[in-house]
DNA sequence: TCTACCTATATTGTCAACAATTTTATTGTT
DNA sequence: AACAATAAAATTGTTGACAATATAGGTAGA
């Protein structure tokens, strides 16, 4: 009787779209390999006409690229795309970080420091560093992003830029390369936004994923 | 015999990706429409396949919203979407102008110098004004973002938040609205990226930018 | 008149078949 | 053996038909 309120019914495009972008960024399908449709059919039970929707929203998110006549196929960051993606994120977390500082609420810093203290337990074991380089100086960017109010940035950053990034850590099999400077680094990002000091705030920021974008480029080997 | 080099073929998904896109820009398919498959099947002389294809790829640049069972919807910017994206353009193209000052060869400058004075004549006359209120000024923006070298960027800007833009003005049928003073302003940054000087480039058009949002948030009227 | 329910219509979601193109394999020639 | 031309296979592009869902309209009852 109900039309089953929260269970909202999906469709197989999507589904399929969900299911293809996390093998792609999980690298099950590596970077430059040819999405062959028919093999894709089969593997996920569905006829081609919604796999091919999903590929072209896919294509949207810039996971894969289409040429005509040919398929698509699996986007390959080389040096030069990561540090363009990299620069983006720069600007645009700076931006986050911002705002977010203009309209923290205490909860929200209550959030951060949670989630800081929690970062800093783990990263007592080794194992828990580990957890850190790998996962969780993402989950403080998002939060931030989060609580910048700005949905679009949300998307732009938390559905595509960061997408892309675990895209070219698996493909280089790199991780983040100093989890302890970069812990401290977060604690004074907080600092600045508890004191809702938006300048200082992104400044911060912005160093944050410069050092990083640094030590990218420093690990780089000569690239064509 | 020669396979017809630079006459690249194109999907028809593809071509009513292009036409569809523009005829929302333009306002032919009015923000808040419904997107009908078969009248646009038919419009077009296509069959739905590649057509909800090139809905899926308009998903993918925030042009449509997509609700299972129901289908797509042209999007409508409220105020507050409005402002993000004039948020998020502020800190993009203040990056795109410290990169293009970084790296502008004196070329660069001349296109750029060349692109003023063009604006100048045209701004002369009433009809130039109205023009420069129209297109001019992003011309301008857009031919930093190319200097900047950074092509995701240029893909951001340029093919996603640009249309989004002009989508907003259609709208809400406004214009820019202080054309004589954007102009000077962009003097200014023409002035500090032919000094290579990054961090006044990136400032002045955050400004540049940032006044424009004040702008348009001054003649806005209380929404919901 | 309003509401609830049912019916009819239209639209979206999915599939399988066909056409067009590209890729691979094969053959023949030098 | 190497190369070109050709044939075969596989893959992509497109279509029309059918199923599932949602929308619109109409009827009965209060």
């Amino acid at each position: 009787m109900n039309p089953q309120i929260g269970l909202k019914t999906s469709t197989l495009a999507d589904t399929a779209f969900n299911q293809i972008r996390t093998a792609i960024v999980k690298g099950e399908l590596p970077p430059g390999s040819k999405v062959n449709e028919p093999q894709l059919s089969k593997q996920y039970g569905i006829s081609r006409g919604p796999l091919r929707e999903a590929i072209r929203r896919l294509e949207g998110c810039k996971l894969v690229e289409i040429t005509a006549n040919v398929g698509a196929k699996v986007i390959s960051l080389n040096n030069k795309q990561a540090i363009e993606i990299y620069e983006i994120r720069e600007s645009l977390e700076g931006l986050a970080c911002r705002l977010a500082a203009q309209k923290a609420a205490p909860e929200d810093c209550r959030s951060l420091r949670d989630l800081l203290a929690k970062h800093e337990q783990q990263i007592q074991s080794e194992n828990g560093r580990l957890y850190y380089q790998k996962e969780g100086d993402l989950d403080f960017h998002y939060l931030i992003v989060q609580l910048s109010g700005n949905s679009r940035l949300f998307n732009l950053l938390c559905d595509e830029l960061y997408h892309l990034l675990r895209l070219y850590r698996v493909q280089t099999s790199s991780s983040p390369s100093r989890p302890v400077q970069a812990f401290k680094e977060h604690h004074q990002i907080v600092d600045a936004i508890e004191s809702h000091d938006g300048e200082l705030a992104e400044l911060l920021m912005r160093r944050h994923i410069s050092s990083a974008k640094a030590a990218l480029i420093r690990q780089l080997e000569p690239d064509k």
